[in-house]
This record gives C-alpha cells, sequence and structure tokens, in this order.
DNA sequence: TGCAAACCATAAC
DNA sequence: GTTATGGTTTGCA
C-alpha cells in the first residue's frame, strides 16, 4: 500500500493506492493533514509517509483530485477498492459517484435510488474513503440545505459554488439499481446565500 | 420555525 | 444479539 501526497496551488491532494487501485483519497489544507487523514482511515498501516518517487497512476489520480476540486469536473474515476466495504455502502458510493457536476441529490433521493433510508446514506456519506473522488459534496438534505460534511460546511459551499453550471431544470440520472433524481445546484447555493 | 418521533445500515459492546 | 449513533426526513403545533 502506497501513498502520495502533493500540494497544487495553496491545497493539497492525496491518495492511497495499491496495484493501479484507489484504497482512499483525500484532500487539505496541508500534506500533515492529508496524510493524518490516511492515518484514521488505515490504523494499521499508520504512520504513512508520502512515497518519494510518484507512479503514473498515482499521478494521474492525483491530477483527477485536483480538477474535482477545483470544479472542472472528472471525465472518469480510477478504479475504487470498494470491496472492503459493506454492499450496501458500495451502492451508495457508486450512485452518488454517478451525481453529474453542477447537479446535487438528496440523502433521502439517493436512499430511494438505491435502497435503504436517507440517515444510512448520510452514515455511508460519513464514512466516504474517496473524497472528492466520490463526490459526497453533491449531497445536500432534502430542504435544500447543505447537509453535513467531513471538511466543514464551508468547504461544501465553496466546493458547490465552484461547480454551477447553470443549470435551471430538474432531471434524473440512472444508477444500477434506479433512477436517482437531481437538481441544479443552485437550488441549494441560492437558499444559503438567501439565508446569510 | 422548531421539535419529536420514525427510519436504516453500521460499528462497537 | 443488542445498543448507540449519525452528514435525514416528515409531520404537527
Amino acid at each position: 500500500m502506497d501513498v502520495y501526497v502533493r500540494a497544487i496551488g495553496d491545497m493539497t491532494f492525496g491518495v492511497v493506492f495499491k496495484n493501479e487501485m484507489v484504497l482512499g483519497s483525500n484532500f487539505g489544507v496541508n500534506s500533515e493533514n492529508v496524510l493524518q487523514s490516511f492515518n484514521q482511515m488505515f490504523p494499521s498501516e499508520a504512520p504513512f509517509k508520502s512515497t518519494p518517487k510518484p507512479t503514473v497512476f498515482a499521478e494521474q489520480v492525483v491530477s483527477t483530485i485536483a480538477g474535482i476540486y477545483a470544479g472542472r469536473g472528472a471525465d472518469g474515476l480510477p478504479p475504487l477498492g470498494l470491496d472492503r466495504f459493506p454492499a450496501y455502502t458500495q451502492r451508495v458510493l457508486r450512485a452518488v459517484a454517478r451525481i453529474p457536476v453542477g447537479f446535487v441529490a438528496s440523502y433521502g433521493g439517493v436512499a430511494d435510488a438505491v435502497g435503504g433510508g436517507a440517515r444510512a446514506v448520510g452514515n455511508a456519506m460519513a464514512n466516504n474513503c474517496f473524497a472528492p473522488l466520490v463526490p459526497c459534496h453533491r449531497v445536500v438534505s432534502a430542504s435544500l440545505g447543505l447537509g453535513g460534511y467531513g471538511g466543514g460546511l464551508r468547504v461544501k459551499y465553496e466546493f458547490l459554488k465552484r461547480e454551477k453550471r447553470g443549470y435551471t431544470e430538474p432531471t434524473q440520472v440512472s444508477t444500477e439499481n434506479g433512477n436517482l433524481n437531481v437538481f441544479p445546484v443552485e437550488f441549494v447555493l441560492k437558499k444559503y446565500e438567501r439565508k446569510q
């Protein structure tokens, strides 16, 4: 298991990987921050140190993460090592990964698509080890509130602001299990700004 | 608005 | 097995 961490601009992005498979990812204000989150993800492997010589694969993954962070989205995801998670959690993560840039879904909406309940979806998000490859920041509360976020709600809000694409109508995307209702990120931003 | 009760998968005991 | 715990939701005052 290897780790690669790299600062781009004023943000640091990192990936835990093995055999061209992503086991975890995260971002933060500095490398210490990111490595620490990896230590929590894999306590038995801690403490991590960044691999001195990154593989091409790791470099690509970090670029993808940085692109998503910048609001540019990604045109494809690297293989994610979801096996170690319960089946339900995997379904949730896969469904969330389908939410396009510019749209958001509610916890309950995801639950409708994959089964289970809204709180269970929230739990899966809270344990998301693949931020922001699996865009949990695009899952919000049904009342158009922000919901929660591991990195802090401010970060979530800034994230969504960068993903504005000017959509005006709700739509839906298909997942393995069922259709997922999504709506323009502008809906959430508008409500958030009104509350200020 | 605000609060209480229902809801659902997990992890920890 | 059982319990506690959330990044929720809905209904009702």
